[in-house]
DNA sequence: GTAAAATATAAGACAAGTCATATATCGAGG
DNA sequence: CCTCGATATATGACTTGTCTTATATTTTAC
């Protein structure tokens, strides 16, 4: 369902292909929503076949055919209100790194640091990237979109980027503090 | 693939049914990991013929079959390594909420408002649930599980919650930085 | 000039998760 | 006594997402 969403959305900023689709998502949506490119052009067969989006299909130097797919007065209505009647399962998340956290007492103590350890040298890679994107990604994904820095659309884009560098910094600092507690603990049962 | 490794990870604490699965991932997991019943059985199912539990069949009464499944060597095994070795698509979640936000520049100011209060809203809902459910829930998992309250898999689970509020109320901030960021833009335009 | 990388789309097979429905027992409340 | 909610398991149909492979062209680098 969320793919189909997704799509309405960069295509409500302009004109499309699947291939400029899948470059969008993977420079500005991957940490948050990784698109699948067989995935991508079947959403777009869908939202075609239910009037969301309609081809204007280009035949570039008549060799390659490039489908250019562009959002229609019923994709737009369905995007608003995908936006503005938020539901709880948008909330709810499979996230197999808190199941990891919930489970990893079933660890030696020993082993559970080592847990901690790992998952925190990963968050730090994901850290590291978010950043190092932040610049380069920005200007790409303005070039692609054709948006100006002021535009609101992509101040939204740089809010969720934003988030995204600040929950794993959060959940870092909780690992830190747990890993300190378990130290403690085991520091008491020494004494 | 990762409900399994959450059943292993129940199975690792006690011997348990698909119903009593069920309802422990309801109480302590649900807002990180919704588990259908379907997927429950099935993944049991799974469990089994790959050697990773073995069930124990119990006929409470001559009438009701109460199933109860309990880890094997092998399970443990496959627990452990997916505890231990963390790969970079653990982190990676589908997040519809943070595609909303990500979008939400598409929406008119005054509309752009609108979602993030009812975003904040929303999570000020989520937010209340599990705090409410912290002891309540704590108690029913400690009587399902068997676990005493100083047990390392009861204080892992306990982080994992604790996560979860700190996640919400982190993510409300952000909304509520953004709003007024919104708003103080809208303010300039006027002067 | 030719090999490799990027552009561009698509189908097949499969895994994972969701929703609805079916079945059957048991205990509690009216 | 009988309905309702909880206990308990299971199947079917479906949606969503992933991984692999195929095809064909164009641009870039050596």
């Amino acid at each position: 369902m969320s793919l189909e969403n997704g799509i309405l959305g960069y295509l409500s900023i302009k004109p499309l292909s699947g291939y400029d689709l899948k470059k969008l998502f993977n420079m500005s949506a991957a940490y948050f929503w990784p698109a699948d490119q067989a995935q991508i052009y079947r959403s777009l067969k869908k939202l075609v076949a239910d009037g969301s989006i309609e081809l204007t299909e280009y035949s570039h130097g008549e060799t390659v055919n490039k489908k250019i797919y562009a959002i229609t007065a019923k994709g737009r209505e369905t995007l608003r209100d995908w936006l503005l009647v938020p539901k709880r399962s948008d909330f709810i998340t499979h996230a197999p790194y808190l199941m990891q956290l919930f489970l990893s007492g079933a660890l030696s103590r020993d082993e559970q640091i080592t847990f901690i350890d790992r998952q925190l040298k990963e968050i730090g890679g994901l850290i590291q990237r978010l950043r190092d994107n932040y610049i380069e990604n920005k200007s790409a994904f303005a070039v692609t979109t054709g948006l100006s820095k002021d535009d609101r659309r992509f101040e939204a884009a740089v809010y969720a980027h934003r988030w995204g560098i600040l929950s794993y910094q959060t959940y870092a600092n909780l690992l830190e503090s747990i890993k300190a507690d378990i130290l403690a603990e085991k520091d008491d049962q020494r004494e």
